[in-house]
DNA sequence: ATTCAATTTAAAACAACCTTAAAAGCAACC
DNA sequence: GGTTGCTTTTAAGGTTGTTTTAAATTGAAT
């Protein structure tokens, strides 16, 4: 699950991290509401925690604009001590929860998985397509072991077998928030499913178009 | 068997918690309702036993959140002074037993059991893989003992051969609440492991699957 | 033909993991 | 109650596999 957190609290921004680090799921936190709005229109979020009040852009004029955008994106929103107004707006606006501060983090994590309707913990899950069997509490592809990340890019490209994802989705799933060379990042670990596939002897493969992305086709 | 007590009354909960160790029940213990409801949304306990009134956030509340997150881990309430209404409150949110304060511990102990469809003692239980046998009731595996963590970690590895545990799971099942150094804990634990697998010669070893955890595979 | 995008490789940098050993904790026993 | 022996925790250094970086090569499009 990857989320995005607008938050202008630094500490408080970095303890939640860490800890919704360790159950998996990847966020990408900014500090203002321009970036934060930026961000949220982007469809690269299973979901988006704002809080209200921030520089630049209210929590809840993000919101507004996502939702006027259609951005359907389950958002979360966090305010200060119970202002019961800003509760009532928030859902009016099309908020899916809301959360008073302080919080404890395992209540976010509980509602973004609720959220994201995905049960708490475990799910033995095997995705398949042609002759693939992608195992991802084991993260073998037929037998062969993935790494993180190529795990990461091929569960996106399995998920949408057909059509195509972006470098741009790809490195927003998989890295989050990054510097230089990018792009650079898919298109080695493309280079090694490549060969892991082939190694298989899969009669899938995955295709590049040309300034567009990848996907995964059978031959 | 481990369980989930949560309780605000520091002598009581002592006490309990020796008399239940002694039956092997190994108990996490929290006294408020919003740290007992973060631990009792995680499956990592055959049972949980919640008083009623409870800082923060009271026993029924938690079971309500429990069960609407599809929770299935048995409850047993605790209430003061048969206040009918919280029982027939608590049975009908999902609750599985029912115990008026004061109670005798061994009153707690006879439903956990019956409960966990346990036989009051001895199983003489034996898992198996490949090579190995895995004596829980003495808990040694192909005759060399284990410590009470290398079973633990060994247990859950040999429970799901073929699948992988990660380092977070066997934390939680084993430890429990900790603090500093954890995952270094299950590492050193890991090591020792294989130190006795090797000693016993068996063609199963433990693989670490990097970033995720460990499983038990046959070479 | 030239340019820009994509591929491939290999080395360096990094983070995860392993191992060991000593310290601390605990329980059993005299 | 202190000694003994075993388990668990702490800590640090070494090892290995993954990820990043960078640069050279190939391929597609105008």
């Amino acid at each position: 699950m990857r989320i995005l957190y607008v938050e202008d609290e630094k500490y408080l921004a970095e303890a939640v991290i860490h800890l919704l680090k360790k159950e998996k799921i990847a966020v990408d936190w900014v500090a203002d509401g321009e970036e934060g709005l930026d961000l949220a229109l982007k469809p690269n979020y299973d979901a988006v925690v704002l809080d209200i009040m921030l520089p630049k852009l209210s929590g809840l004029e993000i919101l507004k604009i996502m939702r006027e955008r259609g951005i359907k994106t389950p958002v979360i929103m966090l305010s200060a001590l119970n202002e019961v107004e800003d509760k009532i707006n928030g859902l009016e606006m099309g908020a899916d929860d809301y959360l008073a501060k302080p919080f404890k983090t395992a209540e976010l994590i509980a509602r973004l998985n609720a959220l994201v309707r995905r049960p708490p913990l475990m799910d033995a899950k095997v995705l398949n397509f042609e002759d693939l069997k992608f195992d991802l509490t084991n993260r073998t592809l037929n037998g062969v072991e993935l790494t993180d990340k190529e795990a990461g890019i091929f569960e996106m490209l399995i998920k949408t077998p057909g059509s195509a994802v972006t470098k741009e989705q790809i490195l927003a799933h998989v890295w989050g928030n990054e510097s230089e060379f990018e792009e650079n990042y898919v298109e080695v670990y493309i280079s090694y499913l490549r060969k892991k596939l082939k190694s298989l002897k899969s009669r899938a493969e995955i295709k590049t178009i040309r300034n567009l992305g990848y996907k995964l086709v059978y031959v």
